[in-house]
DNA sequence: GATATTCCTGCATTATTAAGTAAAATCACA
DNA sequence: TGTGATTTTACTTAATAATGCAGGAATATC
């Protein structure tokens, strides 16, 4: 292996589990200790890694950073979140996905009338709790860390025993042609069972979102009923969406 | 773990819950007392807190408001949750009920192995979420808004299919002869399919909750193996209970 | 004032690092 | 293709750092 690699494996690694020991890199890298240590003082220097006694660590801590991350409410995705609460109506039962658009959505949800609510992420649920007008109904199954949601076969089997009247997905890359698409093959799994229980597919995406394509696909642009996204969005991409029969919501610009 | 991630450990429990004991930490970071000692006097030197005989503070003044932002954690449910960590092992998978002597054992498992959480409660759920050593799996269901927990026919059928080393139960109300109860009868079913599926069942409970009982039965004293308490339990309460079978840890004092 | 914790000091043990050197691989250039 | 320079890696040894343990000192608690 060179000396590249085994360094953005080791930054890979890092940013995954938040530590590295030099011992254990010299094993999975197939190196000596020495030669570890001289790609982890190489990589501290270059300000990329901080270097500590046993291995090194991430810069900023990853924790820290998440709660940053975490707490700073992204105004353009409130609005977006804000634009699709009409949607939701009285009785009804309706999905709400991971992500942190439809976190912002599970944190403005209507308080004047019951309806169901079904997530396959703790942290909506958790957001959830203390609304007495829903009905929580959490999926199960293996937490996918990255995604912050319940995912694979348990996951799936319990959606398909649930019919949705609509679903709210915070997509990550929306394409007239190539659809909804997503990065890890088994959340497009899960989301794809989701819209296949859903009479309506509610799609939540800023303008950042639309027009990009991912590498697993989740389904194609025509099984989507609405898309709800902002007035920065390129008005012919969206006339291409509504072209297959997406109704276009605009949120408010402030 | 690497000596400024308990560093930084540290210093976050400590602006978590305004106080922290060297004891304690030696068990929450698995270290010796002597380890601590000076990371706390390391960390004095760096004015980054403030030592104190048995443990340290936080130097500003804003610590204050901290603590009554988070006063709602109880030093006693605490200090329970801390005793048990020791049952967990290496590769095992555990399930974490739902309340809140749980929710403190999950704020401080271990982070130096790997092993699985099965967990019914978005809370406990969503304080792993950061837990690269954890694989979290969720149970799904409809969720008991007073338990914070999912129960229920879809719950009960996940847990069936799981066999969990050890289920960590933070009980309401535990009696010699009547065993375990709780006030709600589904709750009372989710647990004892719970118990059912595990080898070792623990429960967590201060003296309050001891020679209690409530209107469901969970499960007789029998099929329990630890019970961690505090001190303030009645010994004869206690020894009633070891003629059981039921191995007591009593928690650290103060 | 007695007792029990908690703390500090020195020391032994272990793990980790740094420095020096040699072998191997890679590269530059004829 | 061959030769020497350069880089990269591995090995050895000495130094350093981190940790845990055992005692006596200090501190808190009753």
């Amino acid at each position: 292996m060179l000396q590249p690699e085994r360094h953005s494996k080791i930054l890979a690694l890092l940013s995954q589990v938040g530590r590295v020991y030099a011992a254990e890199l010299s094993v999975q890298l197939g190196v000596s200790e020495d030669t570890v240590r001289r790609d982890l003082k190489l990589l501290d220097e270059q300000k990329q890694l901080r270097r500590v006694h046993g291995g090194a660590l991430p810069l900023q801590h990853e924790n820290q950073e998440y709660r940053e991350r975490h707490e700073e409410v992204d105004p353009l995705k409130q609005r977006v979140a804000l634009a699709a609460i009409p949607l939701i109506k009285e009785g009804q039962t309706i999905l709400i996905d991971s992500g942190s658009t439809c976190l912002q959505l599970a944190m403005n949800l209507p308080t004047d009338f019951n309806f169901t609510v079904v997530t396959p992420s703790p942290l909506v649920a958790t957001q959830l709790i203390h609304h007495n007008n829903i009905e929580l109904i959490m999926l199960g199954g293996k937490v996918f860390k990255p995604a912050v949601m319940a995912l694979g076969a348990t996951t799936n089997a319990m959606i398909r025993k649930i019919h949705f009247d609509s679903c709210f997905l915070g997509v990550c890359a929306l394409h007239p042609s190539q659809g909804l698409s997503i990065g890890h093959i088994d959340e497009a799994e899960t989301l794809a069972s989701i819209i296949e229980q859903s009479e309506q597919v509610i799609t939540l995406a800023s303008y950042l979102k639309l027009g990009k394509m991912s590498t697993h696909k989740i389904c194609s642009a025509r099984k989507i009923d609405y898309l709800v996204t902002d007035s920065n969005s390129d008005p012919k991409l969206l006339s291409l969406f509504a072209e297959q029969g997406i109704d276009i919501k605009i949120c408010a610009d402030r």
